[in-house]
RNA sequence: GCCCUCGUAGUUCAAAGGAUAGAACAACGGCCUUCUAAGCCGUGGAUCUAGGUUCGAUUCCUAGCGAGGGUACCA
């Protein structure tokens, strides 16, 4: 239980007290100052139209309750009340020395918790067509997806990461095309070259289109992931094998229309999704026989909760899947898994070149790989670059800028703060010891590392990737300031009690960078 | 036209309806005989516009302006 639920839980018990009725969630927040303590509840100024009270005397009753409760006493030294009916909560110095003791006990578990009980989360992403290169469009979501998935499992998840191959569909057969170079080409640059030098072009288009397929995402796709990336995905999912070869697909598709839920108007098979609030009904089956997106949707959907039996689904896509949003919606629903799926778009990424737009574009050849840009800036930068994002903000991304600024990278910030922490441990070995008090500054740092917990609550609830980034920076903050005011050994001596903080900061910053997939160096 | 996302310091990004809107980079001024200055301290600098809801709005609502995306029997 964390610090939050445990205050939560000390508020309901003093609401009830005091025979105040409130159904929703107690929202705890990090104070803005520090005069304000460490936790604070806006609960009076929620309560007060309802109780037709002012807040602030609904808060100092609040907190006459809480000064009641003994339990209160193990964790905090002292409650107050600020303006305009804040009730604020000042941890005890005697429990932040508790815990730190336990932050060494549990070492690389401290942060996990348990609370995703086992239940099985599937999330897929980047899933980029494999017609090129990976971009640094397709790969937006990667790291996302990948961190994503690291914060379900802290929390006691079964996470299975997964990538969806789009092999089948017309854009195979753009790729054929594009490979023999005919009247139809579309996809262009030196891959395509390469390609058609490779295979051999005396067989039909589908079929080079695929043979190319797998050639790129065997040699481009895979390795971009994998090598530069550093993402290993549980699952490479075939949408030919697994979707269309098995028949999976058809056989979907005539079990909705069985329940009614697909008619035929001009010789396609149309899915009545606009009964469920869709703007329109969708096509599943074209006038030529072939299934569309949506049709394959179902399938996959079938495939992942019912046959797989997934609790939950994500699907990180791009912003120009937006349009297919309410039909896999409706698919889940109708199928009975409403609920379960949940889509997070990833906005778009503008590419600048001297304060100029250029359209990234696979078709036109002007874009930027990830094995380009991990090639020029290194892994960790890549992937702290773009784990800052939320993925709604719309990027502007500047090779030459990233590549200008990727030695200020805050990733080394945090990374240094590390090493510094790593050289005090290692030179205070075999230092003799004196023992004192502990100083504000350390209690300051053993209150950011026990939100750790609360860091992962709050993004598997809001999906805020970045918000564990911007954490990492604000942990290397605090100890970097720390390390800079006072000498940790000095004239040979140590006090214990310090390196007992250094050694909780270094779990904690470990286990920050380990989810992060970042590399925590000894040195630099 | 309609729908979605976004609009915050010079720049790139943050901020579950909360308290004095945070960082980083850039600019300017300081700090290395002592645990690595890849650091620290200080200064200046921002919520697109107009209304509304609220004790309280960058956040929610309405309208406008601007950027991106969507609006296919493409994927």
């Amino acid at each position: 239980m964390t610090i939050k639920n445990e205050i939560q839980q000390l508020l309901i018990k003093s609401l009830q007290a005091l025979g105040l009725e409130y159904s929703g969630e107690i929202e705890i927040s990090y104070p803005t100052a520090k005069k304000f303590g460490d936790y604070a509840s806006n609960i009076a100024m929620v309560l007060a139209k309802q109780e037709k009270t002012e807040p602030m005397k609904l808060a100092e009753k609040i907190k006459e309750a809480l000064l009641t409760d003994q339990e209160l006493k193990k964790l905090v030294s002292e409650v107050s009340i600020a303006q305009p009916g804040f009730i604020n909560f000042y941890l005890s110095d005697q429990y932040l020395q508790k815990q730190v003791k336990e932050i060494i006990k549990q070492g690389p578990k401290f942060g996990q918790q348990k609370s995703g009980q086992g239940k099985k989360i599937q999330i897929e992403f980047v899933s980029a067509n494999p017609t090129g290169p990976l971009t640094i469009g397709n790969a937006r979501g990667g790291f996302y997806g990948d961190v994503l998935a690291n914060v379900y499992q802290a929390l006691g998840y079964q996470v299975v990461k997964e990538y969806l191959i789009n092999d089948s569909g017309n854009q195979i057969k753009t790729l054929g095309h594009s490979i023999l170079k005919d009247d139809e080409q579309q996809y262009k640059g030196k891959y395509i070259d390469q390609l058609n030098k490779e295979i051999d072009l005396k067989q039909d288009v589908f079929a080079i289109g695929q043979q190319g397929a797998k050639k790129i995402l065997d040699e481009y796709i895979k390795d971009t992931i994998e090598n530069k990336m550093k993402i290993k995905f549980d699952v490479w999912f075939s949408e030919h094998k697994e979707l269309c070869q098995t028949g999976e697909i058809k056989k979907i598709i005539d079990k909705i229309t069985e329940q009614g839920e697909t008619y035929e108007d001009e010789g396609a098979v149309w899915f009545r999704s606009e009964k469920y609030g869709d703007t329109r009904d969708r096509v599943v089956i074209k006038s030529d026989g072939d299934y569309t997106y949506l049709a394959t949707d179902f399938a996959y959907a079938e495939n992942k909760f019912g046959k797989r039996k997934f609790d939950k689904c994500i699907y990180v896509w791009g912003a120009d899947h937006l349009g297919d949003v309410p039909g896999l919606l409706n698919a889940i629903k109708v199928l009975g898994y409403e609920g379960r799926g949940e889509i997070i778009l990833q906005q778009f990424i503008t590419l600048m070149k001297d304060g100029q737009e250029v359209k990234m574009s696979k078709r036109a050849g002007t874009y930027i790989t990830m094995s380009e840009l991990i090639d020029q800036v290194g892994h960790d930068v890549a992937r702290f670059i773009f784990l800052m994002y939320s993925p709604s903000s719309h990027i502007n991304f500047d090779l030459d800028l990233a590549k200008e600024k990727s030695e200020k990278n805050p990733v080394y910030y945090v990374q240094y703060a590390y090493v510094r922490a790593n050289n005090i441990l290692d030179k205070a070995k075999n230092m003799s010891q004196e023992k004192t008090g502990y100083l504000e500054n350390e209690l300051a740092i053993v209150k950011i590392l026990l939100q750790w917990p609360e860091i992962l609550d709050e993004v598997v609830a809001s999906k805020q990737v970045n918000h564990v980034t911007a954490y990492a920076i604000s942990l290397a903050d605090e100890f970097h300031r720390y390390y800079q005011q006072y000498r940790i050994i000095d004239n040979d001596l140590v006090n214990p009690n310090r390196l007992v903080v250094i050694s909780a900061y270094r779990i904690i910053l470990k286990n920050v960078l380990d989810l992060l997939k970042i590399s925590s160096p000894e040195k630099m």
